[in-house]
DNA sequence: ACACCGGTTTACCGATCGGTCAATATCAAT
DNA sequence: ATTGATATTGACCGATCGGTAAACCGGTGT
């Protein structure tokens, strides 16, 4: 899994101590490792300054408390996410031109960084969902929404909010239930969902099954 | 939320202490409610005993830890789970009436267990997850193979355990991202997402995607 | 020389965690 | 009445948790 935190400038002269790097970037780094690895429950505050090679304290002094950390980890991601399928998603080309591109580039980010979408899914269950991940689901949905507003209805089964749901569902839950299969010996295929074989067949799936309700959808 | 423990028959005389129904009943019942409102980790042993109204060690007497305890609700929930599903699925009808009552009984199974979904999808991300999660999907996905074999080719982009990602995505997405949709002031539709209009919309929504994607499939 | 200040360390806190243990209550069978 | 198995209790354990307080350190300005 890559990280997301954008590297400091760090020019300036070495710190005896630390290996190198600002402390706080090192700190945030662990934290998106760890949290993403085992979940926000299962990581300690110790081990995340373990990881960063840190004293504990240092956590608290530089992002308040446990809750703060995780929320600017959660945070990083989103912007990460959010910036990529928007450059995905330009107004060039039909319609299902967008609609692919936009498909591969949401499988590749999530394939880049799949305990992460474990992470959020997770948050997403929360009873009190961090408020920026419905905030960094609108554009996703706007952009989505305007490109079928000429041929769905604005309400009732067909509304684009329902498309919306079904289009996403087709990419996230290759990553949650694919690997299910693979462990109850269904899916024949041996290779990791993530691999770049596993995830072209996955998107030319996604892309014949859009085509197909695109199709019907523009026949009127 | 309903409970599924199976409810003992308590036909023997009143114990003094405990209100009624044997302790290990009680202490499965809280597990299920706990576990499923706040999720594994944020419940402890104590939470369950006291809403039990029982000892904690009663806990470890009746179930050996924690673990144990979370493995036996998690075998109660797939059990109801995977005998909705397989009455609903029954081989009467055409192979699309039979996907259609798949498909309500999988919502309406859904709807009803809305944390215990959100629970499984937790459960689900686990690095190990329990063994017989695989093990209660692999009839599901025999089901929808079985119905798909005549019409799908057994490898590529169109095989079934394609389809069958797809189309539990088509339900399980709708659960967690709607909700978000709702917080996020976008689908202007104010109710809940397991409400029953809601629901005969989403049902709606997906018979007509499932009659779209098999039209093309059937067609060759 | 002094004070200031962000960063860092060390030691510590109270709370809570999962789990254990020996003592005890309960009840059916003898 | 005694026994023996099952259920139940309350006290306790060591470990770990998130978080805090105070001292300390190296640089910078004065």
């Amino acid at each position: 899994m890559r990280r997301l935190s954008s590297a400091p400038a760090s020019g300036t002269a070495e710190r005896p101590t630390a290996e190198r790097g600002a402390t706080a970037e090192r700190i945030l780094a662990a934290g998106e490792e760890l949290f993403c690895q085992r979940g926000f429950g299962a990581v300690s505050v110790r081990d995340i300054a373990e990881r960063a090679g840190v004293q504990k304290a240092l956590v608290f002094y530089h992002y308040g408390n446990k809750d703060a950390l995780f929320a600017r980890v959660l945070e990083g991601y989103y912007r990460a996410h959010t910036e990529a399928l928007s450059r995905a998603f330009a107004a060039e080309g039909t319609r299902r031109e967008r609609f692919h591109r936009l498909i591969d580039a949401y499988l590749d980010f999530i394939a880049g960084h799949v305990r992460y979408a474990v992470l959020v899914q997770r948050a997403v269950a929360e009873p009190e969902a961090h408020p920026f991940i419905g905030e960094n689901l609108a554009p996703l949905f706007e952009w989505i929404a305007g490109a079928l507003r000429e041929v769905v209805p604005s309400t009732g089964p067909l509304a684009a909010h329902h498309f919306f749901v079904t289009f996403s569902g087709l990419v996230i839950n290759y990553f949650t239930y694919a690997p299910l299969l693979r462990a109850a010996g269904i899916e024949h295929v041996d290779r990791d969902p993530a691999s770049p074989e596993a995830l072209a067949e996955r998107k030319a799936h996604v892309h014949w099954v859009v085509d197909v309700l695109l199709d019907r959808l523009e026949a009127g």
